[in-house]
DNA sequence: CGGCTTGAATAAGTCATACCTTTGGGTCTA
DNA sequence: TAGACCCAAAGGTATGACTTATTCAAGCCG
């Protein structure tokens, strides 16, 4: 999963410090300087900031040095990015940004799930809302969280679209989230538990308008959770 | 906008062949072999396979060479990756999982872009739907197309979620490769004209449910057009 | 005979160095 | 002052030497 190595490593201060804000755009990178304050060689430094340059974070100029640039230009959607955005300085607007996109894409697939999932997908998700029902009534946050990520990247598997199936680790980061920095009820509500079930019913039923409408009660009420709690 | 040098046109040469499955998933390359191949350095080498592995594209291990991973893996949303799959086999594939984003995102955009266009956007979005009517009428495929793509843009920008506005690009490159595959009416219809303007004028008028169901007709439509044209 | 250890071969990973290429800025000249 | 010109600075590329992890197989032991 993670790039490996040194450029890995190197990567792994990088981005968040760019991403924090800590190295804002404009700010000029030298190979040299670099390399002398992380102690690698030339060629490590490279691959890293040519990962960089891949997510549209720095531009490399020659007799220039490497310039951040500004955040409008950053590859958004690259896993890395959200997360070093999650880790840092920009949670919360990285939180709503990826909030949004949920009230966009869930009820959608969702909606699909309801048409084309395959019969494991069905079981699955049934059993999926079961435990969720389970841990939630037991209050344990570390267990509903577990299998909430679970649930919301079985339906955006079973929707049968590659690129929402990908949106998976993404969900799952906006809920690890939400849970860590404490912004969801210390106990799962019972009436966002019940729509879990519903939407597994409706998936399991084959119907699209059910599951959707399900599915987007969650992920709006998510949304304005989220809004009501963030204070920047 | 490009990756520059040489490790961009190795990366030109590797990606479209990874992509289009002429190096499926299990293909061992091996840094030696590419660079006697383009004729390249081990440097260059070096950081264009970085990159794929950033892309999850690709994983290098010691000892075994580096493996091309199966599709499943790849950073779908990554704009290269999605240019590569439009250019070659994954096309039909890559248009529609795009065109059902577009489904779930687009009219998410418009409705959010009525509650929070600037007055500038709304200026823009009511010329770019002139455009759009001048340019249909005058069958001007190349200008339509062009305009489009600016409405789009526009309306993703005007959402005002970073994330959505990101997505410009990857709707343009639907647009473009729907135009250049021959996947359009030789002639835009008048309806699809119409809708554009009824999407613009519902923004300008802050009217977010108008807005996100004449969007919705916009893309549901361009997604069954697409079904319905592509036969692979 | 089967499983475990061990060692050698292999390919990626890292480092140091030399040299090339581009480009921004200063200088010199008309 | 305007323009041509040159130089230094920074990234870009090439290469050789060495390191490290990993696979595979030979060989050893139970």
């Amino acid at each position: 999963m993670e790039i490996q190595g040194l450029p890995g490593r190197l990567l792994a201060h990088l981005g968040p410090a760019i991403a924090s804000g800590e190295l804002p755009a404009g700010t000029v990178l030298r190979a040299e300087e670099l390399e002398a304050q992380h102690g690698v060689s030339r060629t490590v430094v490279r691959e890293a900031v040519r990962i960089l340059e891949s997510m549209r974070m720095v531009e490399p100029r020659r007799r220039v040095g490497t310039t951040v640039r500004p955040q409008s230009d950053w590859d958004v959607f690259d896993p890395l990015v959200i997360r070093w955005r999650l880790a840092g300085a920009g949670r919360s607007a990285q939180l709503r940004s990826l909030g949004s996109l949920r009230v966009a894409v869930e009820p959608a697939a969702a909606a699909l799930a309801a048409r084309h999932a395959s019969d494991d997908d069905r079981r699955e998700l049934s059993a999926l809302a079961v435990e969720l029902t389970v841990t939630a009534r037991a209050a344990d946050l570390e267990a509903f969280l577990e299998h909430d990520i679970a649930f919301h990247a079985a339906v955006l598997r079973a929707s049968g679209n590659e690129m929402f199936a990908h949106l998976k680790d993404t969900v799952g980061a906006v809920l690890t989230g939400r849970t860590e920095h404490r912004l969801m009820p210390h106990r799962p509500r019972e009436y966002a538990v019940q729509l879990h079930r519903d939407v597994a019913e409706a998936i399991c039923a084959g119907d699209p308008e059910l599951a959707e409408r399900a599915m987007r009660t969650i992920v709006v009420g998510a949304l304005e959770e989220l809004d009501a709690t963030l204070t920047d």
